[in-house]
DNA sequence: ACTATGTTTCTAGTATAATAGAAATAAGGT
DNA sequence: ACCTTATTTCTATTATACTAGAAACATAGT
């Protein structure tokens, strides 16, 4: 998943799907907000497929992905998991606070 | 960064890394305990340097690299940012109770 | 059935990355 | 100065990934 996310034509997906959350976004409209070619765009789209990062669906002749947000809250847990527990270095509170003044 | 983070390999010296923070290791140990030749092993603590993942020392004829928890922190608050105040879809609690369940 | 539009698969070229043996460099001990 | 140990750089090979045009496939409308 890191690997997927590695890439930055991915990365730019993501964060764009992230934007439109949760109702995703069909092929073409990524495609002309991102500039990349169809063939270029279904590639990384398919590996993020793969990796589990996004969710796909049919909505007419339209495909429609979403940031699969579930499968991202356990990556950010298990590095998480391996800075806090294996180190201790890294204090959660710091960074929770930058989403979430409101809660808690 | 999660490019570096993403190759196998490398994933595995952060979280020998991690393991051993913050006193870190030396290469030889790091070689010795993962099984990488030496070559091979240079090359991927050269990219995890380059990117700021690592810090490294002299120790005697030794080098010595540990993790730079600083940037990882930096990593994990960009992806909480990207996915809390692009899509509120995450819940960074539920992340960092994980960690720390004696703090708060 | 035919046409139009959206998206993928096929194919191939190019670039980047991983691996590791051998030689070179660095630091320390005698 | 020389030898030993630790680590890197050099070099080359192999594998994997990125990119994108063209063709194929899927769905919808007429």
């Amino acid at each position: 998943m890191m690997s997927a996310m590695g890439a930055e034509p991915r990365l730019r997906i993501m964060r764009l799907l992230l934007s439109a959350h949760p109702e995703g976004m069909v092929v073409g409209d990524i495609q002309s907000e991102l500039g990349i070619p169809g063939s270029t765009l279904s590639h990384h789209l398919e590996k993020l497929k793969i990796v589990g990062l996004v969710n796909v669906s049919r909505e007419r002749q339209f495909l429609r992905y979403s940031a699969n947000t579930d499968v991202l809250q356990n990556l950010l847990a298990f590095l998480f998991d391996e800075c806090c527990s294996r180190s201790s270095a890294i204090k959660p509170q710091s960074i929770a606070n930058l989403c979430k003044p409101d809660t808690d």
